[in-house]
DNA sequence: CTGTTATGTTGTAACGATTACAATCTAGGG
DNA sequence: CCCTAGATTGTAATCGTTACAACATAACAG
């Protein structure tokens, strides 16, 4: 059986082609799309698909804990298959989102504080190391 | 002098009005208010305030320095005047967010891979210690 | 295989946060 | 006191997202 078809009854989830279609876009491009770049993506091999569709696909994974969603470039929300937890940084000069395979050890500090932890965002904002290269080399 | 006068002149801002009530709103009201809150607080005593301006404001002050902008609630930016590093915890069931005051310490690591960081972010999402307590007496 | 039904999908319209823009005003230096 | 760059204002536009109602389909029972 198909690996997302069975990801998808895992959860208790309609199967539909829809569905099948975000999750594996999710799976095969893992640069934190927004949902207008999965849709337009996919509306290329599925014309009718709905934007509507995506949003509330990519909800219901979310809620399924299936895919991850990033509010780190402030207007939109980005989204990650990548469950393991990871931080993230943003080039504000490419735009670009580069996993940063950290776990945050101050969680334990914060449950301690009597809370209950959910979910861990851990964002750095800044330049990155291909991008302070070429600013090096353009200022000579 | 006036301290908020003497801030923006330290950073070679304009003093105006408006920028001025901008800055001791955020300083007396350390509560991350949207720049809708910060707009409808302030044009009750000056009802001729712009949102433009309270947007334009907050991004001035944000590139100066002064103030610094949350992501966490996803769908609208929010607002903090306390430049010292720290995170927060926003409860999802009474939605109030809540300062963290921890540093991270991973930053040296992703600073080790070559990138500049301008940023740090470390956002919690889960339910927070007040709200935990009161629905554990609901279900006695 | 077929009918039924709950659930998913679609398209359009509405919404809320933010930004663009042009006209007007003002802080601050001469 | 005047001038000018820069700030403020109000409106309109934009963008991402959500609401809604009509239609379609997955999954299950018979």
């Amino acid at each position: 059986m198909d690996k997302y078809v069975q990801i998808l009854k895992e959860h208790g989830l309609k199967v539909t082609p829809q569905r099948l279609e975000i999750l594996r876009y999710l799976d095969m491009h893992k640069v934190h799309p927004t949902a207008d770049i999965i849709y337009s993506e996919l509306k290329k091999s599925n014309p009718s698909l709905s934007k509507t569709t995506v949003y509330n696909t990519l909800q219901h994974l979310g809620e399924h804990g299936l895919v991850y969603s990033l509010t780190i470039s402030g207007s939109e929300l980005r989204f990650d298959s990548n469950i393991n937890q990871h931080h993230h940084f943003l080039c504000k000069t490419c735009g670009s989102i580069i996993d940063i395979d950290i776990e945050c050890p101050n969680a334990k500090k914060v449950e301690a504080g009597g809370h209950r932890i959910d979910e861990v965002h851990g964002y750095f904002k800044g330049v990155c190391a291909s991008c302070l290269k070429k600013l090096k080399n353009g200022d000579d």
